[in-house]
This record gives C-alpha cells, sequence and structure tokens, in this order.
DNA sequence: CCGTATCCTGGTCGATACTG
DNA sequence: CAGTATCGACCAGGATACGG
C-alpha cells in the first residue's frame, strides 16, 4: 500500500497530511506566504533544494490546490507562485503547530540556530 | 540529508512535523486519545499495520513525548499506551485539519467510505 | 502477549546534464 | 529563466520468523 493510498484512505485528515506531510511543503508555504514569488526567487529562499524536487513539490501542491502557478510566455520565461486561499487558511494551523511543538519542546535543547523559516 | 535532519532544520515547525509527519502517528494518535490501550488492541484497530512498524513508530513517539508507555512485567506480558498532555494538545489541531481539508475539499469526490480513523 | 531480528521492496529525494 | 530527462542512493515501511 503506497503512502498516498493510505492516506486517502485515513480521510480527510489523512489527505490534509499527504499535502502537507513531505519533506518541503510546509517550508515552501511559509515562504510563499507573503507575496508570488517567481521560480527562482523559492529557489534561492530554500537553497538546499534541488530544482527538479522543487517542481514536483509546487505541481503536486497545485494539484492539491494549495498554490497557483502563472507561467507569463515571455522571453526570457517567467512563472509566479502564489497560495491560494485554502493555502493561506493553512497558516494558522501551522503556526498552532509551532507553538504547540515549542511549548512542550525541552528547554534544554537550543533548536532555532539553523531555522530555514519561520511562521 | 535524511529526512529527520531537514525536519529539525526547519524547527520548530519541522519537529511538529516529524512528529506527526508520518505514515501512521497521526492514525495511532486518533486510536489511543480516548483511552489507555494494550499493544494488541492498537494493532487490532489498525489491523494494516505490521507489529514491527507499530512497535517503531510507538517508540519514536514515545521519544517525542507523545505516548507513555507503560510494561507491567506480568506473565502474559502486558503494555499499555495512552497519550501525555502534548499528545492531548495535538488533537484539537489535528480536528482544524480535518475541517481544513474537509472545507476546500473538492465536492464531487466521496471520500469518507474507508476511513480508519475519524477525530 | 509483546515484541525483536532479518531481509527486502519501492518510492522519495537528489545530482547532473540538457532544452525551449 | 524555468524547467525536463535520466540515473542512482537511501530509507521508511512491510513480510516473515523467532524470542522472553
Amino acid at each position: 500500500m503506497k503512502k498516498n493510498e493510505l492516506m486517502a484512505y485515513s480521510c480527510p485528515l489523512g489527505k490534509a497530511m499527504a499535502a502537507l506531510g513531505s519533506k518541503w511543503k510546509p517550508i515552501i508555504v511559509l515562504v510563499i506566504k507573503d507575496r508570488k514569488l517567481r521560480f527562482g526567487e523559492l529557489a534561492a529562499r530554500i537553497n538546499v533544494i534541488s530544482r527538479k524536487v522543487l517542481t514536483d513539490q509546487l505541481r503536486e501542491m497545485e494539484t492539491d490546490g494549495l498554490v497557483i502557478r502563472e507561467e507569463f510566455k515571455e522571453i526570457p520565461p517567467r512563472v509566479e507562485y502564489s497560495l491560494t486561499e485554502k493555502g493561506l487558511a493553512l497558516l494558522p494551523i501551522m503556526f498552532q503547530l509551532e507553538e504547540w511543538e515549542a511549548k512542550y519542546q525541552d528547554k534544554d535543547k537550543k533548536f532555532d540556530k539553523d531555522c530555514i523559516a519561520t511562521a
């Protein structure tokens, strides 16, 4: 049974986890949240992700209705990504998750040093 | 870079996703939420999971402070799992995730048919 | 009853090179 | 600039058998 099969199986929470629960998607959401970004800007802000994987993730998020992809057929090409209403609605929930983790975190461990993105 | 390395990296949201973002953990949380359960009861309720994987997940969740494992050294052995305060605090957030997904879901697709667990 | 030990598979993620 | 195409590594998850 593939991950997505089971995730759809334990729905709708499972579908939510499938939409959000990958290595990069939460980060991508946080990076796009403030304004529309071009593909290259995204890649620059999350500079440890490869272009292929970034493209893959963005395509899935588009399918899941989290992001909008606008392609301008110019030379040179320009593509802009932004959050949908659904994607924006996710932000407060992600913020709660952060607070939850922070609240119950072991106080001895420092942890925010190398953070990529913060809500 | 392994998944968990990055997850710790994009903290604390990443840590939250690591604690919750696996194939089975959200389901396990929902299954334990009402009362203390023995290992065998857990396995029975999530009958598509193998014992090895269930054990693995429970151990990780114990490390992350989500569940409590109580071992009674009897014959035959008995082990009971329950949610910690941290685990319980996760429930309202998971419920919001469900509502979020349900709200923005494509209305044409039916989906709740084979649900394992519901918050 | 509640697990380990062992081995295996397939899917995700990534590096690199190429294209319209 | 914004991607595909290709190939490969690695690990989470699973089948099965055995152990205290």
